[in-house]
DNA sequence: ATTATCTATAGATCTATAGATAATGC
DNA sequence: ATTATCTATAGATCTATAGATAATGC
């Protein structure tokens, strides 16, 4: 404990990103410490040697990890473009396109409810900071400087990243879909210009109608 | 079982209820039956006289129910409203913010993957024929009467699906979150006029910025 | 005789701990 | 001496079954 604290601790960080995957594709009650162990080829209670908090705590803090870098991905993402509301929205979208799921809403109907109240509401900040807050913050600038209509940031933030949320969904559950990046771009243009035709249509939509 | 399947019966229906509620609130590895149990006033082995085929078919039982009732009101609702895009769009809308909470995306997340395949397999048909494709015909229709831009159907469908489940999230994680009705015609307003300013601003954009 | 409950419990998991064992570095 | 694993197992759940018990209707 006391010079591993400093050391890169190789079998840890392997842990950790074993329970990562498993844990946002399948949710904290279904995976088990066995089911873990069994990936990284080591018998179940050799994992408390790495991660003596247990299992909840486990779960926190490779929880914790991954939203933290959303936030930094996602705000790169969209610093990266400059100030332009359209340009931001696509980065942001590419964004998470790019990412492993989440399964945000997921989360919050099956994890959250089994962990304790303490966790639950650490979770539930981290989350805000790290998803929420900058994407409401991109959508309240751009309110602010008059590229969007007037709407609750909120709002935006909420379905926006309900959408990114979605595509995982789609993507794992349907038959030949179309690649995230594709879903992405297709969200940023309806969210951008609307189902409603233009009379001035400059071409902006992707994904026109094909089959079915 | 006898005379049972054509009387209604008052006690197994009660706990089709208290199952469809807890399952759809918590998920299916989350409640126990002894959870059931105790909302019923009974112990839980009692549970097995009217549920003799267990736990899991007891969810599969209680989903394909709800979806059902999705489907029929989904599409009264549609019906309701006759054949412009607008209205049914809102109508559908009108329609789940009315409903309790589905968690269709949380379902997939945590509950399928502890199902059997096949049971797995039949409740994602059923989603899909209940939820999916009313929505993805509504748009598909629309698109063809060319009310709206030609974008993909089964996209637009699931957007509209993951929009929907993700008013929930927010109303029941935000602090002094909006109605559930009104942020379902915020959305409708989203997604029929999208986010950029028009010239022809006819002010049907509603949930203008407030503060924060 | 049928219906609906109950008590008791087997059998299966799953988390977490205790203590042994092997390997590595001083 | 420290690090990282292992075996073994206690203790807690959870599902589902077996068989007893009470109440109702013929």
């Amino acid at each position: 404990m006391t010079a591993a604290d400093t050391t890169v601790n190789e079998s840890r960080e392997r842990l950790l990103d074993t329970a990562q995957h498993l844990f946002h594709q399948r949710g904290f009650k279904a995976v088990t410490m066995q089911q873990i162990a069994r990936e990284l080829g080591v018998k179940q209670a050799s994992l408390y040697y790495h991660v003596p908090d247990g299992k909840e705590q486990l779960f926190v803090e490779v929880t914790t990890r991954s939203f933290e870098q959303h936030r930094q991905g996602l705000q790169a993402a969209i610093d990266s473009v400059g100030p332009g509301f359209a340009e931001q929205l696509a980065a942001a979208a590419r964004w998470f396109a790019s990412q492993p799921p989440i399964s945000l809403m997921g989360m919050v109907y099956a994890d959250m409810p089994a962990l304790s109240d303490r966790n639950t509401q650490r979770l539930e900040g981290v989350a805000y900071r790290c998803l929420f807050e900058p994407i409401a913050t991109m959508f309240r600038e751009a309110s602010m400087r008059g590229e969007i209509c007037p709407m609750h940031p909120d709002l935006l933030a909420g379905s926006f990243l309900a959408l990114m949320d979605g595509i995982t969904y789609a993507s794992s559950n349907q038959q030949a879909s179309p690649p995230r990046a594709a879903m992405g771009e297709a969200i940023v243009s309806l969210l951008l210009d609307g189902l409603r035709p233009r009379a001035e249509n400059n071409g902006a939509m992707t994904y026109a109608l094909s089959e079915n």
